[in-house]
RNA sequence: GCCGGCUUAGCUCAGUUGGCAGAGCAUCUGAUUUGUAAUCAGAGGGUCGGGGGUUCGAAUCCCUCAGCCGGCACCA
């Protein structure tokens, strides 16, 4: 007779075996309706599962994560079942849960159409009302791979000939559909919670290229309609942030055709692109680093000596000269400063050197890839290689984790999350050499107290690496920085130094890139701070306006006095209403807006409006300037 | 690179079954000299992404190339 305990600590006991359902019926009629799946001892299943022996249960809802998560996985079938109905000839593949909500990859020859998208809606909420119930099913692995072939779903029975065979599988039926699945689903399609078609796909077959592409259909789902409503007006907020809608507002950059994946960069755009390089060469600089710089274009056999022409030959941009060279764009930095340390005889007094260089790199990215200013081929990084002994090595990587976790806390990302990538599968270098690498990296983490995810086997081919990733204002994550350690270049370019002995050693490198591509960079703080940038990085700080013309020279001589102070200022002395000037000026994000009437003439003052349109009244010039100083020198927003 | 979609004035976008290319903002000219998010009036502005085709006639239908957008794959 089944005991069973509930989260609350009471208990109940059945005279015989009850479900799921029964159980939550029992508590309450509300409970049971709302009942998506239950817990029992630690196990998700069916509201239909039975239970005949004592237990621990918890009741699943759409207001635990685990109910949400089922109602968007039965959503996925909800789909399915549309699509089968109304294409009966398309076959099914895939459908699993994803942040927010699910898809669904199907076979067919056709390609669906936006319009399609709305039908299999519809579809959807038919099947919601006619409110069939959802059931479990077991069979065994050979039968159901007949099942489904008879049913002319060859892709559902090549998963299914990948399970071992002697597992059984569940099956689930709602009505005229069937689709393989480990479950749990909610009890009938009428509980279906709230729910959106977004987008249309192609995807491979099992990810890999190689393989036919499917169409996969974007959802969401959600438990109320309130909810879906808050998605859909998070993802308009995020397009509202979007950094290529906001360059093109605030006046930053352009793309253009001719020019795929390379940035055109305005005036106020490069003001700010040079703020990141200027704050980034001044850390590095306070933190013994020099400054180098190295050719753009470099005749092939560097390249063959470093292996990218071996390993990314389709993706560098190389050009044939004349003379019959062949010479390629640098995709790299590397090799460029490792030339740079072989320029004379290095001794172990030398070492550590952390060598910088702000490059600009060149990638044939896949066009596909190409997004705004995030995956360009054009871009500049802001590159370091350190060359140091192994016993430095960890000291060495310990100072870098501190330099970029302390820029990006400046830059006001706080919450930083660190990746370690061990060794890949197909590598150069001994594993005793990867253990000491690896030992490195993670000795310096370790010894700092950070705490760290592991990206199994995603390191680089010649060295495991830390990653850094940024989580943004509306929680994206963005990877940013690395650190690798590397003895395999040294090797292939037979880099070396003097030893306290007066033998031959090979130097470490250590790989290291702050901010990444600073073109990214850029994208990701306008995203982060919807391009109302802190008036550290503005590109314009203040506009100065005039109310009529008889402030105009008054106007000029205060953009004067505040630019002889560092401080970035224009005026704008069009013939306009203040308020047309207020709110252009405002649509710029420019931080203050500083407005001169006879009054502020005659006082040899300023009215400063904040962006946010506080008003902050009028003020001495240098009362403003020392204010404006302040809000630089604290990077306040 | 692959799948799907899109490309009309500087920007944002209308444009019916194939039948004289439009609006708002911006620009220019004039008036206005203005106090915290849009002053009024007038004018100019287009190879409808490029090329090819179907048609009496193409922004509209077909083919092709490019770019962009959303994914997939890729990201040294």
């Amino acid at each position: 007779m089944p005991q069973i305990k509930l989260p609350d600590g009471s208990e109940k006991r059945f005279e015989q075996p009850v479900t799921v359902h029964d159980v939550a019926e029992s508590i309450g009629a509300g409970l049971a309706k709302a009942a998506l799946a239950g817990e029992v001892d630690g196990r998700i299943v069916d509201t239909s599962h039975t239970i005949d022996g004592d237990t621990t249960l918890r009741i699943i809802t759409s207001r635990d994560e685990e109910g949400v998560e089922i109602l968007r996985h039965s959503t996925a079938h909800l789909m399915a079942q549309a699509v089968k109905r109304l294409y009966p000839e398309t076959q099914v593949t895939i459908g699993p849960v994803i942040e927010d909500g699910f898809y669904y990859d199907f076979a067919r020859e056709e390609p669906f159409t936006p319009e399609d998208l709305q039908a299999i809606e519809q579809e959807m909420n038919r099947i919601v009302s006619e409110d069939i119930p959802v059931e479990r099913e077991v069979m065994s692995r050979d039968k159901a791979i007949e099942f489904f072939r008879k049913q002319g779903e060859e892709y559902k029975a090549r998963i299914i000939e990948d399970i071992p065979a002697d597992e059984e599988l569940s099956l689930y039926r709602q009505g005229d559909f069937i689709d393989l699945c480990r479950g749990p689903h909610i009890p009938s399609t009428g509980k279906s919670g709230a729910f959106k078609l977004t987008k249309l796909a192609g995807a491979y077959w099992r990810g890999n290229s190689d393989n036919e592409m499917l169409q996969r259909i974007y959802g969401t789902a959600w438990p109320s309609k309130k909810e879906l409503k808050q998605y859909l007006h998070r993802l308009e907020e995020a397009e509202r942030r979007d950094h290529r809608k906001v360059g093109r507002q605030l006046g930053l950059f352009q793309f253009q055709e001719e020019a795929p994946g390379a940035v055109f960069w305005h005036p106020r755009g490069w003001t700010l692109f040079r703020s990141l390089i200027n704050f980034v060469r001044q850390r590095q600089e306070q933190a013994g680093y020099v400054e180098v710089n190295t050719p753009d274009v470099m005749d092939r056999r560097l390249w063959e000596i470093s292996g990218h022409w071996q390993n990314y030959r389709e993706h560098m941009f190389s050009t044939k000269t004349e003379d019959d060279r062949v010479f390629a764009l640098k995709p790299m930095n590397c090799p460029g400063s490792v030339s740079l340390y072989k320029q004379g005889l290095k001794s172990y007094r030398d070492l550590p050197i952390r060598m910088a260089e702000f490059g600009k790199v060149h990638r044939y990215e896949p066009s596909g890839a190409l997004h705004g200013l995030m995956r360009v081929r054009h871009f500049t990084q802001d590159d370091a290689h350190i060359y140091c002994t192994e016993e430095q090595m960890e000291e060495e990587c310990r100072k870098v984790i501190e330099l970029n976790l302390s820029v990006y806390r400046d830059f006001g990302f706080d919450d930083v999350r660190l990746k370690f990538a061990d060794r890949p599968e197909s590598r150069i270098g001994d594993d005793s050499t990867w253990d000491k690498l690896e030992s490195a990296l993670k000795g310096a983490l370790d010894s700092m107290g950070l705490e760290y995810t592991y990206n199994q086997g995603e390191g680089a081919f010649y060295g495991p690496k830390i990653e850094f990733v940024l989580r943004d204002a509306i929680g994206r994550d963005w990877q940013c920085g690395t650190l690798q350690a590397d003895l395999n270049l040294p090797e292939r370019f037979d880099a070396t130094y003097r030893s306290a002995d007066g033998g031959e050693k090979r130097p470490v490198m250590l790989h290291r890139a702050l901010l990444g591509s600073l073109e990214r960079f850029t994208g990701i703080l306008l995203e982060h701070h919807g391009g109302i940038l802190p008036p550290w990085l503005a590109p314009v700080q203040a506009v100065v306006m005039n109310i009529t013309d008889a402030q105009a020279d008054y106007a000029a001589e205060v953009v004067k006095i505040l630019s002889d102070q560092g401080f970035r200022a224009e005026s704008d002395l069009r013939n306009e209403k203040i308020g047309y000037k207020i709110r252009e000026r405002t649509l710029e994000k420019i931080p203050y807006l500083l407005v001169i009437g006879d009054r502020e003439r005659e006082n040899r003052q300023v009215a400063v409006r904040c962006l946010n349109g506080e008003d902050l009244g009028a003020m001495d010039i240098q009362a403003f300037a020392e204010l404006l100083r302040d809000k630089v020198s604290s990077r306040a927003s």
